[in-house]
DNA sequence: ACCAGAACTGAACGGCCGTTCAGAAGCGGC
DNA sequence: GCCGCTTCTGAACGGCCGTTCAGTTCTGGT
């Protein structure tokens, strides 16, 4: 009976990691084969025999950030008490207090890149109504309870969503008039002002 | 005396239109000179000869598209009387309406570039700023005429702005759960909700 | 008509980089 | 210890593309 070769798997794993690495730093159009395998420790060649091109290296590179984003969302709602509490979770989860977000320099790459390839731009319509789908239903939840108010829940959940992508994007541009500090405020502001509530900001 | 030779300033700009419809339809990344040279009907030499280099020429590119875009927004705010119909006026170009505008998704291309290219993401800093300042003007004026009442109006602007940015992302990715309409729609929502007025939407 | 310089062309150069490949090294089964 | 399969390496290949360049055409002044 064989053991499942780890050492392999686990070099993979290396591989996509430091994949990962590169294009956070770089973006798509400047990550090369040669940056990863530096990154990763190993040979180009190596690169290209887990997986069969850098375009495909990349895309599954995507994956698994996608995944731990989610994943590490769905957790953090999961251990949140009540809807003001998660939608202040929400805010902190975009601001990048989380470990393993807070790039969203990654998610520009992925919205120039769902521009032209069909794939991505799926996969990011997915993961973008999924996202919205989360917000939604804490706002459903919070207005069931009587806590929220808002005039049109689904209007009010497309602009949420919305705004927390603008204000990103100064995040990740670094822009001089924001911070970490005012995004969380202005979002949650913004959040109290559609939902008619006091939920912080 | 000799007149301005004509014929060659001419054939520039028309590299320059080619180079903005090249980088509309294939971002930069995509953006091949030999892709401009044949877009203007001329010879890759020429491009080279005109502009220093294929990063000179896309940066010249961006420069012309950036005052196209902010002197149609000027022009327009100018023709309009209150500052409702202002709002509306902006509310609409965001969306598209305008005839030089509309590609949102060079501006995405515009922010990712703006990540690693420190000029362009100064430029984009600049061009924010007073984007910013006109919505903020429009929101002052009306404050004043009593028609808004913002809680905090430097607040109100961050997030309508970046509601806007937002938006647009679905926007130019084309999201089925997002249309020009809707744009105009929610971005108009947004600004009552914020302004205590109703501006439409 | 002639010349000088600007405008323009397209072929050739050269570097970069994804991909391939021939073979080395590790590893399990006999 | 030998064999075969997987894993891994780095050098070599080949295509793409920005840039250069030698030469042609155009233009305006004299």
């Amino acid at each position: 009976m064989s053991l499942a070769p780890k050492a392999p798997e686990e070099r993979r794993r290396r591989i996509l990691a430091a994949t990962v690495e590169v294009l956070r730093e770089r973006g798509f159009s400047g990550t090369r084969v040669a940056d990863i395998a530096e990154a990763a420790g190993t040979s180009s060649g190596l690169v290209l025999y887990h997986f069969k091109s850098l375009e495909n290296a990349l895309s599954e590179a995507l994956t698994t950030v996608e995944d731990e984003f989610y994943s590490e969302l769905a957790a953090d709602l999961e251990g949140s008490a009540g809807p003001v509490e998660k939608l202040q979770h929400m805010a902190a989860l975009g601001a990048g207090s989380g470990p393993a977000v807070g790039d969203w320099a990654l998610w520009l790459e992925i919205w120039v890149r769902a521009l032209r390839h069909p794939g991505a731009r799926s996969t990011r319509e997915q993961l973008d109504r999924r996202w919205r789908g989360w917000l939604r239903e804490v706002i459903d939840e919070g207005t069931a309870a009587g806590v929220f108010g808002p005039e049109d829940p689904r209007d009010s959940t497309a602009r949420l969503a919305a705004l927390m992508d603008g204000l990103a994007i100064q995040l990740a541009l670094q822009d001089p008039d924001m911070s970490v500090e005012r995004f969380c405020r202005l979002w949650l502001a913004a959040a109290s002002l559609e939902l008619r509530a006091d939920v912080g900001g």
